[in-house]
DNA sequence: CTCATCCGTAAGCCTTCACTTACTGTAAGC
DNA sequence: GCTTACAGTAAGTGAAGGCTTACGGATGAG
């Protein structure tokens, strides 16, 4: 799954608001078009633009099909990141920690 | 900055091109220009966008002016993938050890 | 079998966006 | 001053994409 896919998916609001709507568990599409200012089929096409990119799976439920989120698909896009734009133990410990951030003053700055 | 403006920004493989260019460094316009098949224009409506995604910044050089990356604009992404993805943080701290190993002797390239 | 429910697909509309060419503005050199 | 090189802006075009309504295909209940 390449990242390109990935970012095109997240880029979207109103895909975002679905993956998130998803944290809370598995659902069938219409509970999740009950919960967004949108129609039903416009959550299937989202649902199918994310389920391409990794980031959801299907399971059929008779004639429903429950969709959950699939964290583990960001996986691709967590190694573009880290593998194009580095300093990936600072960016990590900025926003994990950001008390580390402040911690030491620091005498000069590579960036900014 | 918020991580919509980000992932739109790096939505577009053109800009993501552009980024990865800088990571050679600083560069005019028209330098970035001549590697891709768009037009200077173009280049710089890219930029523009990517500046405002705190993605690239910009120092006037008499007449030009130098562009740079800016690693340090995609803390809030990351931000934004731990917090709502949280699920991933462990898989992604072992991607970054494994990486950060291979990091000086494996300069690599992906494509989409 | 019939009907109701759930869902994906098709077709169309309309906005967004990436790109082009043309133009304007700014800084340095003569 | 004028000219040359660099770069952002304006206007227009074509394609991509998100949305809608309408339809078709499964599944389950009666």
């Amino acid at each position: 799954m390449a990242y390109g896919q990935i970012l095109t998916a997240l880029a979207d609001p109103t895909r975002r608001a679905l993956l998130e709507d998803l944290r809370a568990g598995p659902m069938p599409v219409a509970r999740l078009a009950a919960r967004h200012p949108v129609s039903r089929p416009a959550v299937s096409q989202h649902l199918k633009v994310l389920q391409e990119a990794g980031l959801v799976a299907v399971e059929p439920r008779g004639a429903a099909r429950l969709y959950r989120a699939r964290p583990r698909g960001l996986a691709p896009l967590r190694a573009y990141l880290d593998e194009v734009w580095g300093d990936v133990l600072q960016a990590f410990a900025e926003e994990v920690s950001r008390q580390m951030e402040d911690a030491n003053a620091r005498p000069r700055h590579q960036d900014d």
